[in-house]
DNA sequence: ACAGGGTGT
């Protein structure tokens, strides 16, 4: 149909509408061309106050002419000479031509991942051998920003020779050889396209870090080289340790250690216990005050809850400090996931004048944030972690002491810039006794998700696959009940139909689940809606406590039906208003934004709940759609070669509100809840006389969470939820009314699990 | 009668 296919792709990335006549109030960027023809985006300075959500921002990638890249280059080049990995190239490139396998131990600083791809992108180039680089991180932005970097000292323009791929944001395209994209990407990849046969190298960064995703992909490469690709050449890299494990998973690969460049950290330890966190990390905090040189604080703490109290108090005192005493003016700020952006970003400030900026945080400052400044960190060495409980369905959140390599690494954040200080307030033999390493995080989670992945993948024996780790036979057998109950494998534990579509939706099984009982139920553009917003972590913000009430109210008081239907009609509610009634254009945006902070809504999550909803739609029509061409054929030529499909309100999803508004339609919205409880199963609890909820899988109690709209309302027959997590006690999120006549429905569908326990 | 560590498709 289309000669001109590649250039349709092209544009569809920038499809977003603008008006130049209508444009924002503020936080707008402002694109001119020059006579040069290159782009120069100038920010217009933010006029309100800092406390909104300035996230409209995208990648805007410059495309710089031959001379100015070749410039560009020859500058970086020096910079990237004295890095350990480019003075010690020869030898480093020895081994990894000489072998199958290597695993490179390179410390922060050394330039491992950004060198080391560039010497193979040459040497395959000098050699004219076919294929391109893959290298895998953990994040986004990590993938985002290498790739960003390597292309300039590389002496190419972001997508032609260099390029990433992460999910909405694909910058890849024929010419690319060097690909630098999420490890949840090339596990997508690898679904449709088993063998990786585009690829002669595979980089896995980060390996050390050991999330699930990772550990996964080092089980398909190690199938990989033992069956279909002899040929394919593999690379771990890792910050230091574990190297042995690396090794002997792949048949004793070589190891090659290099050196980081960074500085030196003194490290103190207490004398004493700590009785309490919160006191002695602010007791630290006024002690370096007082008697160190200027530089920022950097202090680690295991939660929200820990982290608001200690920026309350260190506040209070700091300015009386200050008064008395003639020292820096402390200035505290939070820093944890579930922040509000705009509150997040201010940890980049640069504080001016006598003043000393201390920032309190979870773990997301040991990995995903990095902020220059800091010259000394207080580590509490705790940290918060999640444990899936196999045998109750149930996460637990426990406050657990971390191990000596996040103890390292907790450090590390105190040497970046010059040398540093680290305040551990536990004792030298308390260190001694803590884990080499931070358990992984397969070893502690619902694998569902990877035992699908491995159906799909044709796997017969998942208990002894090439896991990296393997996650336990209970585990695993949990995994494939779960599938088995929600209809991805059938009676042989062979996969389904339906568990094929299921492994090619981008959510979890059991959304995939719901998604798919609802294309036979006529709600699948409302259950998509609900389904993105799910997906979407930190949605819904936590107000302040002063400002709670008055939100929860707020909320309420728009969600007619969510008042009563609970949770996840309210999200649907919320996404209608959002979506349908504030209007789309950019000059709304502010419209929209100012009603997201009335609610203590995400502006950023909401704007990605709309491209998920997007993919969604797209995949949902693929798959569904009759008319379709098989699904594999057109993600493989779009999803993955471009950003977003092609999706417009088109004839495949019916209008919404056709005849009714959807608050008012009571027969969609129960059809709606029942498409959940086919996927939640075991997510559902019975209202007892006393009030409480217990659940039908194991009879524990269960209590609505604070932030669910039913945390007030106490006469439900039955609740579910999405999510049971045990923090301070066993909580439900994301609840919903639901009738015990449908319970009974799904016991005459066979639903054996629900059945016995009603019945008792 | 009152609260969630961090990633990814």
């Amino acid at each position: 149909m289309n000669k001109n296919s590649k250039t349709t792709k092209k544009s569809s990335k920038h499809r977003s509408k603008v008006h130049p006549f209508n444009r924002p109030k503020r936080n707008h960027a402002n694109i001119n061309i020059n006579n040069n023809g290159k782009k120069i985006v100038k920010f217009i300075e933010n006029n309100s106050d800092a406390d909104d959500e300035n996230d409209d921002y995208e990648f805007v990638h410059h495309q710089n002419t031959k001379t100015e890249l070749k410039e560009k280059a020859n500058k970086l080049l020096s910079i990237r000479k004295t890095l350990p990995v480019y003075q010690n190239k020869n030898e480093i490139m020895k081994y990894l031509t000489e072998n199958q396998v290597t695993v490179l131990i390179g410390e922060t600083g050394s330039g491992k991942s950004t060198q080391i791809p560039q010497f193979l992108l040459n040497f395959f180039q000098e050699n004219k051998i076919r294929g391109s680089i893959a290298v895998t991180q953990p994040r986004r932005v990590a993938a985002i920003n290498l790739a960003t970097r390597v292309a300039s000292e590389y002496g190419c323009n972001i997508g032609s020779y260099v390029g990433y791929s992460v999910r909405f944001d694909n910058t890849t395209s024929s010419t690319t050889k060097l690909k630098y994209l999420t490890d949840g990407m090339l596990l997508r990849e690898l679904m449709m396209n088993p063998t990786l046969k585009e690829y002669n190298t595979i980089i896995i960064d980060e390996a050390h870090e050991r999330t699930v995703l990772t550990d996964i992909i080092l089980g398909f490469l190690k199938s990989l080289i033992h069956k279909s690709r002899p040929d394919l050449k593999i690379i771990v890299m890792s910050a230091t340790l574990q190297a042995e494990k690396f090794s002997q998973f792949f048949d004793n690969a070589p190891i090659l250690f290099v050196e980081g460049r960074k500085f030196n950290v003194t490290q103190y330890y207490l004398k004493a216990p700590s009785d309490d966190i919160v006191d002695s990390v602010i007791r630290s905090c006024v002690q370096i005050n007082q008697g160190e040189q200027m530089g920022d604080i950097l202090c680690f703490l295991p939660g929200q809850e820990e982290i608001d109290k200690a920026v309350t108090i260190l506040n209070k005192i700091s300015e009386i400090i200050h008064k008395e005493t003639s020292v820096p003016l402390m200035i505290a700020y939070p820093l944890y996931a579930a922040l509000p952006p705009a509150k997040q970003a201010l940890v980049f400030n640069r504080v001016k004048g006598f003043k000393r900026k201390v920032i309190f945080s979870t773990n997301i400052a040991e990995t995903s944030v990095t902020i220059s400044g800091v010259k000394f960190v207080v580590d509490s060495g705790l940290r918060k972690v999640k444990v899936w409980r196999h045998q109750l369905g149930l996460a637990t959140l426990l406050t657990v002491p971390i191990s000596k390599a996040s103890a390292m690494q907790r450090c590390g954040r105190a040497g970046r810039e010059s040398e540093g200080k680290c305040y551990r307030l536990y004792r030298t033999n308390d260190y001694k006794k803590l884990p080499d390493q931070t358990e992984p995080e397969i070893a502690r989670s619902n694998v569902t998700s990877p035992v699908l992945m491995l159906k799909k993948y044709g796997v017969q024996d998942i208990i002894n696959w090439t896991w990296f780790e393997n996650p336990g036979k209970e585990a695993i057998i949990m995994g494939l009940q779960e599938l088995y109950q929600l209809g991805a494998l059938d009676d042989f534990g062979k996969i389904t139909k339906r568990g094929e579509q299921m492994s090619l939706l981008p959510i979890q099984p059991h959304l995939s689940s719901v998604l798919i009982k609802a294309s036979e139920c006529n709600c699948l553009s409302e259950v998509i809606d609900i389904v993105s917003c799910l997906s979407v972590e930190n949605l819904l913000l936590n107000p302040q406590p002063e400002e709670r009430d008055e939100v929860n109210e707020r909320r309420l008081s728009l969600c007619n039906s969510g008042r009563h239907y609970g949770d996840l009609i309210m999200l649907k509610e919320l996404f209608d208003i959002y979506f349908y009634d504030l209007g789309k254009d950019v000059a709304s945006s502010v419209e929209r934004q100012d009603w997201c902070k009335e609610l203590c809504i995400s502006y950023r999550g909401f704007k990605n709940v709309v491209k998920i909803r997007e993919q969604l739609r797209t995949y949902c029509k693929w798959l569904f759609d009759s008319n379709s061409k098989t699904f594999s054929k057109k993600i493989k030529k779009n999803s993955i070669n471009t950003n977003i499909g092609e999706d417009k309100e088109d004839d495949f999803y019916s209008t919404p509100f056709l005849n009714k508004k959807f608050s008012e339609d009571k027969d969609k919205i129960e059809s709606i809840l029942k498409c959940f409880l086919t996927g939640f199963t075991k997510n559902i609890a019975i209202g007892m006389p006393d009030r409480s909820y217990r659940t039908v899988t194991t009879g524990e109690t269960v209590s609505v969470h604070p932030s669910s709209l039913l945390f007030l309302n106490k006469a439900c027959p039955a609740i579910m939820y999405t999510e049971y997590v045990f923090t301070t006690k066993g909580y439900a999120r994301n609840v919903s009314r639901i009738e015990l006549s449908w319970l009974q429905e799904i016991v005459t569908n066979g639903h054996a699990v629900v059945k016995e326990k009603v019945a008792s």
